[in-house]
DNA sequence: AACTATTTATAAGA
DNA sequence: TTCTTATAAATAGTT
């Protein structure tokens, strides 16, 4: 759309990308909020900009559910279903200091079956469970931040380590490559690819 | 885009809305990509129909690969336990009534507050999450229960009283109708519906 | 950052 | 449902 017909590869001349970018993002941020609400369903958006800036759009207020769902629902892929339970197992497991499971369920059980007795109101009801909503509310948004942080500064260290890795490759572009270079830039690969995935 | 401007709201003819859910996902889906491509940046969409079904894009396999990779390392720190075991302590401590209002929220608060510093992990939050979530889920069943069980009441007493009126006007058909039996009726009538109306 | 000539997406109709 | 087409919307190149 637009004066001529554009091909669809990268856009080598980099102010045009950038330009491009910005309307494209919009562009694809709108339709992904016209869609969820014209249709009532949930979209998930994320774009990472090539300097490692994060853009993203969510239906609902949390695009962790989103991204939780995503990967529950790529997870059950066939014959996943067996590391998936072994990794609950191990997530159970490790939830001994957290509040263990159902403890706080069992905390509203046992008022529920006290107040019966004490006359609950609906409105009582009405009222804990306004509480536990706003509850939810706050550590689901919690939760999204972590996620957004965590994703981005991934991005970012990435980045930063595949330039470093590029600069160091142009250094030594122009000597011979003997094999103690060689074994130089393998190394350096090493140590930049666990930085990448020790995060 | 289309024979008329559409307003952005909710399409309620089911057909219409399932007809522009596949129209319009396609779109997305397909300037998600070219944004990625023309860009030469990392795009994911997830798109959950209303019947839970998964679409998606994403530009690489790297999103899915840092989703991972978030969830295996960053997601399990050491600070989160003892923070969360003092939430466990209150919380515990504090449902000895009902809860005053927002203090539930309070105590969520405080403790995200502290935990932010103590490395509070997603995986710690996805767990209180889930623990909310479920008390929730009780408490909605009980009120629904009790709103049941009212209902029930007042329906069967209704039909209680409307016996009793019947069986009362039956006694008194043979009669004569003159002023003290008809005052008689209309105060059980008075009666029964202020009962009905009481709960 | 605005402006338009065009292309593209799509709403309604067949 | 699928195909068609009139129209709205997005946007590429320009100023």
């Amino acid at each position: 759309m637009g004066r001529r017909k554009l091909e669809i590869k990268r856009i080598e001349d980099k102010s045009a990308r950038q330009v491009t970018f910005t309307k494209r993002r919009k562009g694809l941020l709108k339709k992904a909020k016209e869609l969820s609400v014209l249709c009532d369903v949930d979209v998930g958006v994320i774009i990472f900009s090539s300097r490692g800036k994060l853009y993203h759009y969510c239906s609902t207020n949390s695009l962790t559910e989103i991204l939780q769902q995503y990967q529950n629902c790529v997870a059950m892929g066939p014959g996943a279903q067996t590391a998936v339970r072994g990794m609950q197992q191990e997530a159970k497991s490790k939830y001994t200091g957290l509040l263990k499971s159902g403890e706080l369920l069992q905390i509203v059980d046992r008022e529920l079956g006290e107040t019966c007795v004490n006359n609950l109101t609906v409105k009582d009801l009405v009222h804990l469970e306004k509480q536990l909503e706003d509850a939810l509310i706050q550590i689901r948004a919690t939760k999204t931040h972590l996620l957004l942080d965590s994703i981005s500064n991934l991005h970012e260290k990435e980045k930063m380590l595949a330039e470093e890795k590029r600069h160091l490759e142009e250094k030594i572009a122009g000597s011979k490559a003997d094999g103690r270079t060689n074994k130089m830039i393998m190394d350096l690969n090493v140590i930049a690819d666990s930085q990448m995935t020790e995060q």
